[in-house]
DNA sequence: CATGAATGAGCTTTCATTCAT
DNA sequence: TATGAATGAAAGCTCATTCAT
């Protein structure tokens, strides 16, 4: 049905892999942590043996090729980070329709920075690797992208309906949105790689009323 | 008093290389279509040697490094897309106050698209390598950023003064339009490379009309 | 007596191994059928495991190199290919003697036609491997052609006598007997491997003409 | 108009290395050497390198591929042992029309005795290639044996109507000459090297006799 | 100045073999 | 006895860089 190789290969990828060895485990986590680092280009799969006490062809035997390696590590958080969200979302806020369109927000932008900020040296590995390799982009880009503007898409229908937003098509106003809120979480986890400082709060809520006045209706263009 | 070792090469390096003779020149452009395309790690001076058709020597002969090509890349773009920035924005807007805060910031919005378009390769191997880098972004970030936020401070306190903007610092102000800004960019030249379509001129409308928004006084925060 | 590792090696081998298990079994024919197919040198342990359901282990369990697993498909068919024929050739023409040249050339042919094409997935692999590793033929030669050599010495000497042969030194004779029914062969079931076609019969009588011809006397030298 | 592929590599192959650098030569020469004496697969670049004195990386500036390196070898062999062949025998016999059959087929055995002697470490390579590696037997052999074939079928088509020969198909008298003057060679070449000794002489022939009295006409099948 | 042959360190990948379970 | 995860040496190959011409 879906003529996508890429997907395919990631699909069976993590299937077969259920078992994972405490060996695959280390490989998998050196391998975040140095893709993070240097760049999935700048690692050699040897330093990635050496770093995780393991032989070279331990590497090989599991992943068989280091592309594939970046798959196993991509892979999860892409499909944890997707269908996740529109549940969580929903029950953090109201479940029956999101109580209000600046509630609804303030938890989107909550509920992902944590989520990335929770697995941040993947989301460096995702970010660098997406803007580098074309055919990544290029095959993983309408699934993942396509899920994220379905669920937006939706949301903004159901908020224009109560007359909250501004007069500009739902799918403008998506990607209004997520460039937006998307270039905030790319400038400050992947280009300045701070720890979690407290000001974290503030930078979210400011945020959050950026896009809200954004996407707001009640003034005319200025 | 800068200890800035990258910047000084760069420095030298646009320095010594005035006069580009035509080898050079057809060796940069190749540079840059090439490493637009595929990417500066998989492109090779091999490569870019036969595409200009020069002799591989030839290019380390002008260059050194193949490092110190992509800064010969690099450097005049972003020397080039600073300084001239806030006299043509100056020029293109009132020269005494750049008028109205929409005016300023539709004539920035423009403006930087229409550079960035004009020179969308090099905007390319600039936006994959920094992200790509570590080394290139820690170093260039607080030279370059730091200009870019110099020229927006000034202009967002000039326009707080008028009472036209919301009650944020405008250093975080800068930081979310930028963000907003620069994201909207990459998303639409680097990510989605398309050809120049005739929707830019809505998109950058609405871009603004967003931005406008989100920086905008006279509403509660919601 | 004799200082031949190879073969000692062989013998030992092919006494120990006489109890085949069921995986044992399906082992050897596995590798018969991937040699065949591929070639020793690019048939790997693991294919060979996976297509006999056996795990890799088990194969060095049984067969301790490679290598011996080779000697393992080669030994029984050499043991098996030489010493029968005398009998075979013996029962299936004139006990007493073999009857005419003629007889004993087409019985000779056709009988080690029929095994060959019994055996030819294991032909091939021997024909293959002798000619490419140079260790085992120089072992393997003196003792597989010599036993030829021998029996086939002692049938021309015994048609010598009765003048049914050329004038030409016995074991001249037989070298080029040996070459052109070895070369018919190799060419007809190593080099074009064929589904075994109706057209073998006459093709084998052209070629039992063809030697025969060519041993016979009562013609002058051309 | 063929859609021979490798046929095709091969040639450009041949046609864009007319120069030969000394290295390339001594790279070649050593490749002869180490894959006539171990074979291909068991010969690796890194002694080729060794043994020439040169870099590795050299080999690869000039072949590009081991397997390239391979059809280097083989190829100027294979173009010079076929259109030549025609010629040369034919000078070397009556240009009128090969003399008698005798003539012509001791020529001809004698002609390519020493073509492939004077050869025969590369003969060594390809007889040992041919028989090992199946793409390069099923794209090659058509050509190459193509031409013999069709010299040596017009050949003995000629003799035929003179009547020299026994009442056999032309090819397959053409297909039992080869296999019988080639497993000869192959024997005594490629199975048996020895020192080019002097009984080569006599061998020659007593194969020329038997040959002949296979071909020739004038005894019933027996 | 320009060339391009030569270099060699480093890369990813393969695979026969070992060994704890 | 059978397993299969782990090993690590060695393979083929790439490529930025050097240097004699």
């Amino acid at each position: 049905m879906s003529s996508n190789n890429l997907l395919d290969k990631i699909i069976q990828q993590s299937k077969l892999s259920k078992k994972e060895t405490a060996k695959q485990q280390r490989i998998v986590e050196t391998a975040i942590a140095l893709f993070a680092e240097r760049g999935y280009a700048h690692t050699s799969t040897s330093e990635i043996a050496k770093h995780s006490g393991v032989a070279e062809g331990t590497i090989f035997r599991h992943y068989g090729t280091k592309e594939n390696l970046l798959l196993s590590v991509i892979v999860p958080f892409l499909k944890e980070s997707m269908p996740s969200l529109a549940e969580e979302i929903s029950e953090q806020v109201d479940p029956r329709g999101f109580g209000s369109f600046g509630e609804f927000v303030r938890a989107l932008i909550r509920n992902r920075f944590e989520f990335l900020m929770a697995n941040r040296e993947i989301f460096r590995v995702v970010a660098k690797e997406m803007l580098y390799r074309d055919e990544l982009r290029a095959e993983l880009f309408p699934h993942v992208g396509g899920a994220i503007f379905g669920f937006l898409g939706r949301a903004l229908a159901h908020f224009k309906e109560r007359g909250e937003l501004a007069d500009i098509p739902p799918p403008e106003l998506a990607k209004l949105m997520l460039t937006t809120i998307a270039g905030s979480f790319v400038a400050r986890i992947v280009l300045a790689p701070e720890p979690p400082g407290e000001e974290a709060e503030a930078d979210l809520e400011r945020l959050a009323r950026f896009v809200l006045e954004g996407c707001a209706s009640g003034r005319a263009a200025l």
